[in-house]
DNA sequence: GTAGTGTGATATGTTCAACATATCACCGGG
DNA sequence: CCCGGTGATATGTTGAACATATCACACTAC
């Protein structure tokens, strides 16, 4: 036989009142069936919980020992249907988030402030990813969705879900000092510097967009570093490796050395979006797509 | 209906195949009524568990977040019987004791160290207060078990058990440079100094042998400064307080400004034992018991 | 397509344990 | 000495936990 929660329920009841009527009644059962089960309890655990003297009833001191690891059990296994309940309906459990580093700079604190906000016992993981890399981990469900930008590489297009969240035009970042006056710039009148930009697969249609930028101009860039993260490409303009073309909000990366400008062309507008497994149905995930639809 | 640990059993053990027919095989039972156990524990906690996909068993969230919970009631549950087993065996529990001063000194210490040694698992509460105090305590059940000068005062005689630990001499305990050469002393030869000891109601017995110490030498003592343990004594005496007469074990406490001497005339024993309420069955206490018979 | 295989759910019967009722055994008090 | 109060024991009843048999469905193989 195997010990069962209904016994030990049965033993604190009885170590409670120390009186079998009273503690069948608070049972609503009677005492016979009681008695059994705390005699099935003793057998089972290999030693007398109580003393019955006749006249009183009094815990031994195992059944003293029991009495408070019992009720410890008897609270967990109380507490199970609460918090089952709260993980299905996606208030409570874990989300991991991945994001291109770019949206550190935009959207992300935003939306990280608004969910804590409303879900406050979810506990986020973050990791930051480029997108070809997260499109990976979201397949693999080591993510549960992650801040990309579009297009992503190579999946079956129904596989996962995606939702823009930004839209924002590219802006010139240079080294300090490098360009005259204060407005917008043209790309044509830049000094001949090369360019510091992401490797290519990092971001397809992003990179493609900012060669594109330059040849609408009439320019060949000239690519000099790469680097993955957005705050290495502002780092290596502010050591004067080149410029750089980034999207707006990266600008609220102030850094000594650099300047951001607007152009003066019409510039492609750079697209900011959240991707997720369709097939994955985490009730958190639910619960922060839920959030980002009433923006 | 109530949760019991047959369907957390049956719920880690799904969780750990996702395979209802192999784990109900590992559960000693068939199929269908494991699948009727996860149904009731489903509706009961009111979230599904498992993504039942025709072709595979999968966790959702709500069954992924249970799962360890799971895990660590059943693991604390499967504990009990050895828990249980070792308090009724005196193997494991508390053990509140108290002891006279003069305990401190002598068999204490040893004692301790030996029932350490045998009962690693046993929590020692212990607590310094007079054999009048531990009588008290005894019966009113805050102690277990307590070193005493005999005889008790005022127990109905079979209340208590009690069995003799140490029997030693008095000596004399003198402010130090007050006594010339360096043997046993005579009591009448000492100089006129007040008495040093404790009130009467601590310890009768032992109070009125030191009196009558040093009535049969033909002095009338004074008493002056009264204490209640002997460290307080001790230091009292140190000051130049008086003369005190005290077990030898206390002798053991050094300290600067006393010193200890043999007497000359035969001097009383004083007994310390320990005493133990009969009708208390502690497993700890009969291990204690135990090891005290052994010595 | 179609037959075959593997899977979990459903239908239905069986058994045992948890429970109830009735009674006993024992103790203490008036 | 009888009576009230208590927990244990004896015996009957019922439900839920289990087994057996079958279904429903999906994917595979051909």
């Amino acid at each position: 036989m195997n010990l069962e929660l209904r016994q030990l329920r049965h033993f604190v009841t009885v170590a409670e009142e120390l009186h079998f009527g009273r503690a069948a009644e608070r049972l609503h059962m009677t005492q016979p069936p009681l008695s059994q089960s705390i005699a099935g309890l003793e057998e089972l655990l290999g030693a007398p919980l109580f003393l019955r003297n006749r006249r009183q009833v009094a815990l031994t001191a195992a059944g003293s020992a029991l009495l408070p690891e019992a009720r410890r059990i008897l609270e967990d296994a109380g507490a199970l249907p609460e918090l089952v309940r709260r993980v299905a309906e996606g208030r409570a459990g874990r989300l991991n988030l991945a994001f291109v580093s770019t949206a550190d700079y935009s959207v992300l604190p935003a939306i990280l402030q608004r969910y804590r906000a409303a879900y406050p016992d979810v506990q986020l993981v973050l990791r930051e990813a480029t997108s070809d890399v997260q499109a990976e981990e979201l397949l693999q469900g080591r993510i549960d969705a992650g801040f990309v930008i579009p297009p992503l590489p190579g999946t079956p297009g129904d596989a996962l879900g995606y939702r823009k969240v930004l839209e924002e035009p590219l802006i010139l970042c240079a080294p300090a000092g490098l360009l005259q006056g204060s407005g917008p710039v043209r790309l044509r009148e830049l000094p001949p510097l090369p360019l510091v930009i992401f490797p290519r697969a990092a971001a397809p249609a992003l990179h493609d967009a900012i060669l594109s930028c330059f040849r609408a101009a009439g320019i060949t860039p000239v690519i000099g570093q790469e680097a993955l993260q957005m705050q290495t490409i502002v780092s290596l303009v502010s050591g004067g490796m080149g410029l750089a073309l980034v999207p707006q909000s990266v600008s609220n990366l102030m850094r000594a050395g650099v300047e951001y400008r607007a152009l003066r062309e019409p510039t492609p507008l750079t697209e900011l979006g959240l991707a997720w497994r369709r097939d994955h149905a985490s009730p958190v995930l639910r619960g922060f797509l839920d959030l980002l639809e009433k923006d």
